[in-house]
DNA sequence: ATATTTGCAAAGGCTTTGCAACCCC
DNA sequence: GGGGTTGCAAAGCCTTTGCAAATAT
């Protein structure tokens, strides 16, 4: 966390923007946690940074690759990007609503970049939802 | 499309829905389109179906699966199911944002499911969503 | 005929914005 | 000190809801 922290710092100055305290207590509260929902986020923190400064960060981590908005349903939640996790994706249980990341397999990333590639493009990125039932539901 | 229009009656009427006047406008607006967005529907039919009636009729289509929500970036955009079209999903290029869909691969489908079971989930369904650069801005 | 569906208008959320005060380097 | 940031309050979207009128079978 401690070098988490630094990586954040290092970040934002090489993109000239200062480690300030809303911009650090929005990522203290993005760490090690699972995705949040605005407006969890907004609870989490809502009591020492405004509404709107927890937007302007998010958007601000998001242009910088530090967040990433990943999709649950229609909706979206917050975690930090994979440079502070490793690379994952979730799965979501259309009974009892729990999500649940998984490790992707290499062979389907470097499908994905084929498949891309076949569309004439070059991947810079994906995002996978898997629904299903879980253990529990079924 | 005349087939697509039996198709919806069917679905309809056999979950105890009309086909109303609303509902079949809002159909053919979708029929053979590119994925659209709320904006861009409201604004194809809008002169002759509320907007609030809008709303409810692609609720209702999410729900009989009928119309599926796809994601491009944060938002999403509105398109017939796979009932209607082939099992797809989209690229999107991240630099002038030009969608285009591509047909998936049975190996990865394999995976996918094979991926959900490993975490213990029964797979229902997946959205996939890749972002690369196009021919066309590299 | 009557249960469903729609249009209208209003309310509810979430997100963004302008601007003065404030903080970081 | 001075430009980048924040808080506050207000505005802007998008979406949902209640209810009376219109419609489908």
């Amino acid at each position: 966390m401690d070098t988490a922290l630094t990586t954040l710092t290092t970040t934002l100055k090489s993109n000239s923007y200062s480690l300030t305290k809303a911009r650090k207590t929005v990522f203290l509260a993005l760490i090690d946690k699972e995705p949040q929902t605005m407006a969890e986020l907004v609870k989490a923190v809502g009591g020492k940074i405004d509404r709107a400064s927890i937007y302007r960060v998010i958007a601000l981590f998001e242009k910088l690759g530090i967040v990433e908005r990943i999709q649950i349903g229609w909706k979206y939640k917050l975690e930090l990007s994979d440079v502070f996790r490793s690379h994952h994706h979730h799965i979501t249980c259309v009974k009892c609503g729990r999500t649940q990341m998984f490790e992707e397999s290499k062979l389907i990333e470097f499908e994905l970049k084929q498949l891309a590639e076949e569309a004439g493009f070059t991947e810079t990125g994906h995002q996978l939802e898997l629904r299903g039932i879980c253990t529990n539901c079924q």
